[in-house]
DNA sequence: AATCGTTATGTCCATCCCGACATATCGACA
DNA sequence: TGTCGATATGTCGGGATGGACATAACGATT
């Protein structure tokens, strides 16, 4: 009947959004095709987007999240850096945490009030 | 350097965003100054979008959070019901262990990447 | 050196949400 | 019964975000 939702993210000092769920989701499709263009297309977003927030992550934590390849016979390939397979799970045991977290929450402060 | 910032929301059956942030603040508000106008503008949001926001709050939660008067030299007034009250003190605690449970994830997960 | 599929990047457009306006309505009180 | 200030609602425009296109660049392999 109701449910509690969240949205988690982190912010650089000039960059909004430099890190959340999407970008996690996009690093762990990389991990998982060894390419830009088929995680967007597993995610179901624009290459364009994906590629725009890659960028934008490695720029706003100044980190080297993938590799990148263009050119030969299979076009290219991007693939996680050590960086980012650090990212990817260090994201995932944050968020595990924090949707925990959420739920017990809502069960000791919210449930009462609906029950 | 980094920061961790959310966003936290309750859904109705059919309802995105039933409650949140903006919709406690305006409770909040509201309760200090028995007036729906005067909330608006203390939180510096158009009274438009105050009055559609307690609105929507009210019909996805099915409940009756403020009772509204209109008329009298005074113009009319809107103050918290108890349950609204209740909603307010409820939501608080939900989003102090919400947030708590952020920063102690983030310590534990993300501040050894960057430190 | 010609190829081919991917990466790289600019740009315009649809859409969603909010702010700004514009009014209508109400009704206790003077 | 007229007034006055707050509540009640519709609507239009602007900014942000993502999608759809379009096109360039790359370079290992053949």
């Amino acid at each position: 009947m109701l449910r509690a939702k969240f949205k988690l993210w982190l912010n650089s000092r000039h960059v909004e959004g430099a890190f959340g769920d999407g970008k996690w989701r996009l690093l762990k499709a990389i991990d998982g095709e060894n390419s830009l263009k088929v995680a967007s297309e597993t995610l179901g977003i624009s290459y364009r987007k994906a590629w725009g927030d890659l960028k934008k992550a490695q720029e706003a934590l100044n980190v080297t999240l993938v590799e990148k390849q263009r050119g030969g016979r299979l076009g290219g390939q991007t693939v996680l850096t050590e960086h980012g397979k650090k990212w990817v799970k260090a994201y995932a045991r944050f968020r595990g945490d924090v949707e925990k977290a959420v739920d017990k929450a809502y069960e000791r402060h919210i449930g009462g009030l609906i029950g």
